[in-house]
DNA sequence: ACTTAAATTGCAAGCGTTTTATAATCAAAT
DNA sequence: ATTTGATTATAAAACGCTTGCAATTTAAGT
């Protein structure tokens, strides 16, 4: 096996010196169009392609694009539970690749251990995918890279790229369909509206729905999961259940919890959308093939990935350009799980 | 923001060398007791860590376990209808972290973009997830890295480290199920009979379950959708029901393309279980809370994300280790999609 | 032909580590 | 005290690239 070939090679083939290649390879705009065939071709039959370490280390910078998730002691698998993180990676991993860059993804627990990851590793840019503590974004303002959030409407957010959906919209058009099929005792089901803010848009929107057609809002509807997971949703079913207040409709914050509270009602012969309709929220592929198939708000995800990719590249080429944040659009999608009453 | 100090701030500060920093760092046993500690005081006080692109290019090593799958042009996303891959990725990720390596994922679309990749990065290690064509393995002789397969039975299965589940035993055991419920007329669902391995072994186990029994094969009964996807499985579910063969039980090899099926026989108003019989294979984390719930062969994802990654790092440290391949077991599920006739 | 300015190219010093070969130190043994 | 042999420490050369600056070539203007 032949060694890789290195640009002293090149250079040495084309009997030019290694900064001219160094030149042509990055189209630096300063090599006459005679040398420049010469290198190529040079290069071409060299079989030569740069060392990405050795340029990473030249030019401090790695063309990584870092994909940050959440972990904690009692959940140490970075997708656990999300079901839908994948479609948000490929998305980044798609536009990353068009544009020469790969994806590293890893799960962190700390503020400085996101840090030092950045720094060792010489990231061009991170995204945060997930919840993460407070703290973890004051450390990262520490950084000098792009960042962007996702869902994020922290206090922090101003001070980086963000790409979200509009959940207050979402939380409307959920309202908004039960009101429209007759429903008035409604119940909402969030994972927590004091520590998910995206919850609570969603919900602000939810109550607007109610709030413009006259219909109240009970307290005693609201409920809280504090996670999101198959289980918390039969938990929360089997909850409303024993509970037996006079609900019909459902609005739930995740199709996951939808689709696990669906589940204890009907173990319990309680029948959506007989007996409750439900309306969920992000639409993953899985939500069209349950039975009943379910009526949703829907969030493109994969869009979400390409976008915060395009947010994080785009930075690198105009790193001055102020703060931007991207709003994608939800959409209701009318299935099986509700109806008229 | 002070700049990141490099060994040589840390050398200066212990007053040593930048080599003997690199010893403690490294646990080369060649410093003395004395010294190791001043020098990790200036570490610590400096709040030193070393540059990961640095160690890369000088170690030619990156730390650095990639993650390949397979893209084409009508499908670029890398976890595109594969429901599953994060599980496998979170595996990977976690033992790679636990043992201080980073995870890179990337889609592929031909041998040499394969290699190249594992060069320029000097990755050291990478891990073959979905369906490659034959080339790009005889490609990937041509480096000298540990590489691990994941079910795969092809020609080249013998260059590399393997993780795969009991393939045949997986269809063994669904076929024995129905079998066992008074199923005699039992399909089979395969994407590819010839073009994939995996089920062909699936069906291997499939046809002994029926003949153990006694029960005739009907070659009218073999199915093959070759594409996983919720769409498919509504075609093939079509089809079936068009067909009004005198099926009464199905084994699919797949949960994606069961829960299709299923799909497709409730909108024709077929039942499951009551008219059809049907038994998955993988045990999606969504399997159990479809309706019916999925009769299903399960197998551990994350599991054989884990072992790919532990096989991976094992063979860092013993690159003369021989070939080893992994045999993850599987377990049938018996839930509501399947009864007695 | 002779300057002068502009366009190309090359030199060499980084980038932050590791590692080989060499030198310095120290303890024990004459 | 000297020699010897370990034991520790260092200098300096990689690793493969980029880039500021200087040197060279080319072109243009008198």
């Amino acid at each position: 096996m032949n060694k890789k070939p290195t640009i002293r090679d090149v250079a040495k083939y084309a009997k030019v010196s290694p900064a001219t290649v160094s030149y042509v390879l990055n189209g630096v705009n300063k090599v006459s169009e005679d040398t420049k065939t010469r290198v190529l071709e040079a290069i071409e039959t060299l079989n030569y392609y740069p060392d990405f370490t050795a340029v990473s280390l030249s030019k401090k910078k790695s063309n990584i694009i870092g994909i940050m998730l959440p972990i904690t002691e009692d959940s140490p698998a970075v997708f656990k539970n999300n079901l839908y993180y994948n479609e948000f990676v490929s998305g980044v991993e798609m536009v990353a690749r068009n544009h020469k860059f790969d994806t590293m993804i890893t799960g962190v627990s700390s503020p400085e251990e996101a840090r030092l990851w950045v720094k060792k590793r010489n990231l061009d840019g991170v995204i945060f995918l997930g919840k993460f503590p407070q703290n973890l974004f004051a450390e990262m303002t520490k950084l000098d890279i792009p960042i962007v959030l996702i869902d994020t409407y922290e206090e922090y957010t101003s001070f980086f790229q963000n790409v979200k959906i509009d959940d207050e919209y979402g939380g409307y058009l959920a309202g908004k369909h039960l009101i429209e099929l007759g429903h008035k005792n409604i119940a909402f089901v969030s994972t927590s509206l004091e520590l998910s803010p995206v919850d609570s848009k969603r919900f602000t929107g939810f109550k607007k729905a109610l709030q413009q057609a006259g219909v109240k809002l009970k307290s005693e509807f609201i409920y809280e999961a504090l996670d999101i997971s198959f289980e918390k949703g039969i938990q929360l079913g089997e909850q409303i259940l024993t509970e037996s207040k006079p609900i019909t409709g459902i609005v739930v914050v995740s199709d996951i919890l939808a689709i696990g509270m669906i589940k204890a009602f009907q173990e319990n012969k309680k029948l959506v959308p007989e007996h409750y309709s439900v309306v969920g929220f992000d639409d993953l592929s899985i939500s069209k093939y349950m039975t009943p198939s379910l009526t949703t708000v829907r969030q493109d995800i994969f869009q979400k990935g390409k976008s915060a990719a395009e947010l994080l590249i785009h930075s690198f080429e105009a790193p001055d350009a102020e703060q931007h944040t991207i709003e994608l659009p939800v959409q209701l999608v009318v299935r099986g799980s509700t109806r008229r009453i």
